[in-house]
Formats: structure tokens, C-alpha cells, sequence
DNA sequence: TCCTACATTGGACTCAGTCCAAGTCAAATG
DNA sequence: CATTTGACTTGGACTGAGTCCAATGTAGGA
């Protein structure tokens, strides 16, 4: 089941995820993707992201550290890799006696295509 | 209306505003909820935030540009302040053609309370 | 006073995600 | 080989957040 987000290298909703699961296997449930998500989630094996949409969705390309950037209209995700670390941007007088452990970065805006339209 | 949330330095859910706004006006519905918050969001008066949560959570400090402190087994939110400009860091090259307005950068990490429990 | 325009209501609806009892299968045991 | 056990899967009901819309209420203008 891990192959079906495996090499893609787009972020798909869980029901997408669903729809080519069936594919390969036309009896798999809704649950069962969850739950493999879930799984791939807790193992870092796939990030979820959460956009400004209703649905979640799940990222492939857990291993190289990256960001995302996001069209606000169409919701389309782009992998990006900026320079610099925002995480040494947080003092530690901001940190509010939290145990700081990941930063997640989001540009917003408009992709070429929406742009054009 | 949009007293309700003026003056928080929280970041309520709608359903907390919807809450809050009963309390001055008891017949208010939902449905008024959302619209408002809409507007607000639209005019910049406010912030929509998603966190993992299913839920988002509106921000009433939209004035002061900041990011969020998000603890990962509470949910709690806090704004922080970080020096540097993300934006700065995303080079031509990343941009993939897109219009980029706008950064939102979300720490994850345990608050303290979590951390003690 | 009556009309019109518009915001508000409440309730039905959608959509993503979760939950759970029942079913399925395979490996381990007798 | 037959049976038990345990883990995984199923499908369908359920929940919670958010949206939609027809009906109602209200304010202002003629």
C-alpha cells in the first residue's frame, strides 16, 4: 500500500490517496487508508499538511527537509528549499518555555496558472 | 460583533467566538458567525490559522506580523516573534513563477504544562 | 404606512475524518 | 489436517466543522 504515495511527488488528500489505492486494490476500504496513513505519519515516512482547504493532505517527501508553497486560489502545493533555518530565528526568549522541535514554513500566493486566469 | 474577539490575545475557534457572542447576543447564530469572521478575514482584521486540529482558530492580532508557537499535544497557540524574514530567504529560483504575498511559519514543539504531565 | 433591500436565522446538508462491531485471513498450535 | 488465536480489513454509522439556502426580521426611504 506504501507504494501508492511512493515516487509521487505531488501531495494528494486522503481521498485521492484513496481513489489510487482502489486501483491496485479494489477492495480497500477508506479506513484502511487512514489508518496506513496514520501509520506512515507516525513512522516519518509522510508529512501531513495542512493548507487553508478542508482536506489534509499527505506529503511523500518526508526525508528531505523542505517547505511548501501554496496557491491561495487553486490550492496547488509546490515543494520549495530555502536557504537559512527559521528555527534559529526563534530566540529563546520566545519560546515560552516550550520544547520547540520542528518548524513547518508556508509562502502563500498565486501560481502561474491561476495568475494567468 | 466584532468586539468579541477584539481585545483576545487567544486564538479562538468559531465555535469559542460563536460562544463568546451569545453571551452579548443571545440570538446570534452560526451561521452570522462564519459570515462575520469572513469578513474580518478578508478585510485583514483577522487571521485564520489551521492548525492539525480539525478546527481552525482566527487570530485577532492580525496587525502585528508574527508567527505561531503551536504545541503538539494541547493545541495551544502562541504568537512569537522571531527575527529574520522568511521571505527573504526564498530565493527567484524556488518561486516556481508564483506570486509569493505572504509567509506563515508555525513552530511545533510541547508546552510546558504538556511537557509536565 | 407600505415597500424594498439586506442582514440574520435555523436547520438541512456536505465533506473529511473517526470509530467500531463483524468479517477475513494466515500463522501457530494441537 | 482441523482449530485457535490474533492482527488486519471492511463497511457503514457517526461526529464535528463548515456551508448553503429558503424563510424571516428589520431599517430606512417614499
Amino acid at each position: 500500500m506504501a507504494e501508492v504515495l511512493d515516487g509521487e511527488h505531488v501531495h494528494l488528500t486522503a481521498d485521492e490517496v484513496h481513489a489510487r489505492a482502489v486501483a491496485k486494490l479494489p477492495e480497500i476500504s477508506r479506513a484502511t487508508v487512514y489508518n496506513t496513513l496514520g501509520e506512515l505519519v507516525t513512522l516519518g515516512e509522510v508529512l501531513e499538511v495542512s493548507t487553508d482547504q478542508r482536506a489534509k493532505r499527505y506529503d511523500p517527501n518526508a526525508h528531505r527537509p523542505h517547505h511548501h508553497l501554496v496557491c491561495a486560489r487553486c490550492g496547488a502545493i509546490r515543494d520549495v528549499h530555502p536557504s537559512g533555518n527559521p528555527l534559529a530565528d526563534l530566540p529563546d526568549s520566545e519560546r515560552f518555555g516550550f520544547t520547540v522541535s520542528d518548524v513547518e514554513v508556508t509562502y502563500r500566493g498565486v501560481c502561474p496558472n491561476c495568475a494567468a486566469a
